[in-house]
DNA sequence: ATTCAGGTTGATACCGTTATCGATAACGGT
DNA sequence: ACCGTTATCGATAACGGTATCAACCTGAAT
């Protein structure tokens, strides 16, 4: 910590109360301009920048925005945590952040020491955090949105869709195409809840039409295109008679489709792919996959906005709001 | 804000004043291992958390490491915060974010907002900030490191390499393969210097052959797949004796290699595609495209990794640590 | 001239914690 | 039993601001 010139300097040079200083700084009420003028001159003098830890301590609030996300290295967490920026951003409001790598335990951690900077509001992702880890936020008493997904009982608010309900929709849109065999690829379930409780939706929807995964292969490692490739592969190989492959993200999806072009295998004649989120890639791909577009960015946005009117009290708190997915049915829609 | 317990309210449910409360949760020397569990009996009993901003502003020093990035939608970015945000967090320290978009004049404000914070050092984006902006981290007398780039006067440290030297890299690879005819395809240069400075690099280095790119495409929307297929499409049409397209980064080139497998070119036999940065499509795509790896995560490892041991002094200020990108000439390299 | 409201300014206390230093108790050595 | 250490603890004053309220000055109304 740098030892800059203090209000109390700014004050002195520019031949007024350090009170007075504070107040023509923030164009307080009850300042003359001609004392505005003389203290900004002075401040910026002096190059006063100004203690926020003084500020928020002694008026007893901060503009801080605690932000948690799981992971940086998936492209979503960022494009939501971009959405909050920008938002908070617009409200002058500082984001403090955290990970918690997947880890509820980590993440626990990471809440209790965000808190201790005494954030005027909290952004959590997903709603399956341990229940110590909620309590403290209820107790905290401040805004508290939880991101990406929705459940009836939230700590505050919560902003996203039913990751369930979305696994269910996706395999009633295929099954409304007729499709009866299924398979799965997906990765590291236990740490992805969120990929966990699509699938289990999906599998839910096929159990209703008594059907089961052709196949179902699940592996330990993150969720990348290339391990998309293998798995893909793996479910070529093993059961050639699916009609879909359903993935757990469109990383993985992706690599199904060069998986796939290795192989000669017509997509979606052959096999339909359908993954999750619709990133970027699914719209470069020369094919168009099927995919879910969740509202990443959009989901952050309404995030920060609320946190933000949450704080200046314009917006009732325990909020549940829906940003549902929207399924895009790529090349598979243009078949007759 | 929130009103929790207060540290005093701790020491007198633990019987003992503030102050040795205080010492006891820090674990500080001079407190009694009896005492020790009483208070840590007392915060735990009645939920104590703790008051960063007192903390910090009574001990004069904060562990806040303040870092900017230009983007989140980018995904090169994230991954350098993630480095950051992993290499800070081992060493406990805390990581407050600004965004600058690009613009340097929001950089400069986002600079002075997190100054405010006091924070315990700082990571920037680049080397190209406002010299106001410079002058500012300058006299705030913190560790400070610019990333992903490298200049002769670094402000203080600076952890990257040189983009116009990638640039030259590039070019001298190909022209070793014998290639002449180089095209060029971009977007947003006036925003992404450091994608411009490799593009001058690399026509620094044709310059030295007297050669001249043979078409040159740059929008102003931002980079993605779909205008890299666009503009690739464009170069071919103009200019269809072009043998390279170098490529502003991958995202583009991703889109070029797509749009080369709808045109049924062949690469890289009937037309080579260069990007940049190695990301993980280019390990996934069916084609292995020529690029340039950066270490973006290890790049933000070393600059948490130095700012933290900065802050301690066990390392010198003001280093200037290279990481250079690797070209991987893909399946140019394959060719015999 | 007196009074009073409104616009400015400053004095003081306080925000929640830690740095500093002095006080006290316990302990060991002689 | 006495004395000097050492271990442990607490009182007090910061840290750099803001909230609050009293004080002051001015000008208009009476």
């Amino acid at each position: 910590m740098n030892k800059k010139p203090t209000l109390a300097e700014v004050a002195a040079a520019a031949g007024v109360s350090s009170m007075t200083a504070s107040r023509a700084l923030r164009r307080a009420k009850d300042v003359s301009a001609a004392t505005i003028e003389k203290v900004e001159k002075a401040a910026a003098s002096v190059g006063y920048v100004g203690n926020s830890l003084a500020q928020s301590l002694s008026s007893q609030r901060t503009d801080l925005i605690a932000v948690i996300m799981p992971s940086l290295t998936n492209t979503v967490f960022p494009e939501v945590l971009a959405g909050i920026a920008e938002a908070t951003e617009s409200h002058g409001l500082q984001p403090v952040f955290g990970l918690s790598e997947y880890d509820p335990a980590k993440e626990l951690r990471a809440i209790r020491s965000l808190l201790s900077w005494k954030p005027a509001a909290f952004a959590v992702p997903g709603v399956d955090q341990l229940p110590e880890a909620k309590k403290l936020l209820q107790t905290a008493d401040i805004p508290v949105v939880q991101v990406m997904d929705l459940c009836p009982d939230p700590i505050d608010s919560c902003v996203g869709f039913s990751h369930h309900q979305s696994g269910r929709d996706m395999a009633e849109a295929l099954l409304a195409h007729g499709y009866r065999r299924f398979s799965y690829v997906g990765s590291a379930l236990q740490r992805d809840l969120r990929a966990a409780k699509r699938r289990n939706g999906f599998a839910e929807k096929l159990a209703e039409h008594d059907l089961k995964w052709r196949s179902h292969f699940i592996t330990d490692e993150t969720a990348t295109m290339h391990l998309g490739s293998e798995l893909t592969g793996a479910v070529i190989d093993s059961t050639p008679d699916t009609e879909v492959i359903y993935y757990a993200n469109d990383d993985m999806a992706a690599g199904g489709v060069f998986e796939c072009q290795r192989r000669k295998i017509q997509i979606p004649q052959d096999l339909v792919l359908a993954g999750f989120n619709g990133l970027d890639i699914t719209d470069a791909l020369p094919i168009q996959i099927v995919t879910a577009r969740s509202p990443r960015f959009q989901m952050g946005l309404v995030t920060g906005n609320l946190l933000a009117d949450n704080i200046k009290q314009k917006q009732p708190r325990a909020q549940r709001i829906q940003l549902p997915p929207t399924i895009d049915l790529g090349d598979l829609g243009k078949m007759v």
